[in-house]
DNA sequence: CCTTGGGCATGACAGGTGTCATACTATGCT
DNA sequence: AGCATAGTATGACACCTGTCATGCCCAAGG
C-alpha cells in the first residue's frame, strides 16, 4: 500500500485528486491539506510514503516543505505539483531533492504513472522542463545588485534602502538601471520579475 | 442524461473534472477542450446540456464564450468555474446570465451538487461570493478618467495618449492623478489593477 | 611594475510621475 | 437670477527614475 499526504490550497483541485489517486487499488490518501504546516505536521506524525505538494500555498511554501523534510533527514518522497514552469523553482526544487517535479498541465494519468515511477525510486520530471535542466544561466548579477533588488521587491523605497545600507539614493538607483540593463527590461519592477523567475534573487 | 461539455486550460484539473463527473450515473462528457474558441465549436456542434467554463483561457476567455452562448440564443446552461472572486467578474457573468460561478476553492462535491441544481433551473453562485452580488459599488471613475486608465492600461505612454486625445501630457497626468485618488492608491498601475479588479474599466 | 577589468560609489542630467491651484463650462437647485 | 457641484482642461511644482561620465579600489595577467 503506498500511503501519500496531498497538500494543495485549491480545494478543488485538491478533492478531485484525492478521490481519483483513491480509485487505484494501491493507493491510499491518508491526508489531504491545505498550506504548508499542516503538510510538515502531517508528514511528521503520519510517515507517508509519498507527499504530493504544490508550492504556491498559505503559510509554507511547497519548496520550503520540500527543503525542511531533507533536512529533518524523514524519509518520505516528495513530489511537486505546480502551475509554474520557472527555472527558478525548478533549479530550487532541484537543490532540495524532490522525486517529481510535474506541471498541472500534463494529464492526470501522467500523475499517477509518476507515483509509481517514484516510488522504484526513479525521478520523473515533466517533459516540457527537461531541457531547462541542463540551461541553467549563470547569475549576471552582482551581490550588491542583487541586495538592492531584493529590497526594492519587498516594498522598499530608493531613499529608504539608501539609508539602510549606508548608500546615497543615487547609488541605489545605479544598482538598479545596471540590473535592468543587465536583465534587458525597461524598469525595476520588471528586472524584479525576470529575476524572480530566473531564480536569481 | 445530462450531456455536459468541459473547458478548462489546465490539462491536469480537465482531466480530473471529467473522470470524476463521468462516474455519476447520469452525468456524460461529450467534450473536453482547453480554450474559448473550441468551446464556442463544441457548444454548437454538439448542442450539450451544459458547459462548464474556465475564465482564463488561451483565445477567448469564459466570459466572452458565455456572453456569445446568450447573443446567439443557443439553450445551453453556462457554469463558470473559476479561481478568481474578483467582482468585476462576477458582474460580468452575471450580466451574461450565466447559470452558475463557483469558485474552485469550494469542495468538489460543490459543483457535483450544483450540475444537478442547474438542470433544474436554478442559478448557483459560491456562497462566499453571494454576499458581492448585492454589493456592488458604483464606479467612481469619470468617462475620461476611465478612458485614459484603458489606454494606459494597454501600454500607452502618458505623451501617447495626450496626441490620441487631443489633450495635453498635464491634464492626462491629472486624470491618471484623480483616479489614483478616487482608488485609494499610490500609482498608476496600482490603479489599474484595482479598476480592472472591480470591472470599472 | 603597469595595465586591464570588474565591482563599488557618486552626482549631474533628462525625462517621467503625482499633486496642486486655477479656470471654464454645464447642470441642477433655491 | 444666484449659487453650488461636478466634469473638463491647463501649467507650475516637487519628487522619482533611469542613464551616464567619472573616480576609486582591488585582483589577475603581461
Amino acid at each position: 500500500m503506498i500511503r501519500i499526504v496531498i497538500a494543495e490550497d485549491q480545494h478543488m483541485l485538491r478533492g478531485a485528486f484525492a478521490s481519483l489517486l483513491q480509485l487505484e487499488e494501491d493507493f491510499e490518501i491518508i491526508s489531504q491539506v491545505s498550506g504548508g504546516h499542516e503538510a510538515l505536521s502531517m508528514i511528521e506524525a503520519c510517515k507517508p510514503d509519498i507527499c504530493l505538494l504544490d508550492i504556491e500555498m498559505p503559510g509554507l511554501t511547497g519548496l520550503e516543505v520540500a527543503q525542511t523534510v531533507r533536512d529533518r533527514g524523514w524519509n518520505c518522497k516528495i513530489m511537486i505539483v505546480t502551475t509554474f514552469a520557472r527555472p527558478g523553482y525548478l533549479q530550487k526544487a532541484m537543490n532540495a531533492a524532490v522525486d517529481a517535479y510535474l506541471l498541472k498541465d500534463e494529464p492526470i494519468e501522467f500523475l499517477v504513472e509518476a507515483i509509481r515511477r517514484v516510488m522504484q525510486g526513479k525521478r520523473v520530471v515533466s517533459p516540457y522542463l527537461a531541457d531547462s535542466l541542463f540551461t541553467h544561466e549563470a547569475n549576471p548579477l552582482t551581490e550588491r545588485e542583487q541586495e538592492v533588488l531584493r529590497m526594492v521587491s519587498e516594498g522598499g523605497t530608493t531613499r529608504h534602502i539608501a539609508e539602510h545600507l549606508y548608500l546615497t539614493t543615487g547609488t541605489v538607483r545605479n544598482y538598479l538601471s545596471s540590473a535592468i540593463q543587465k536583465l534587458e527590461v525597461e524598469t525595476r519592477h520588471h528586472a524584479i520579475e525576470k529575476a524572480r523567475d530566473r531564480g536569481w534573487i
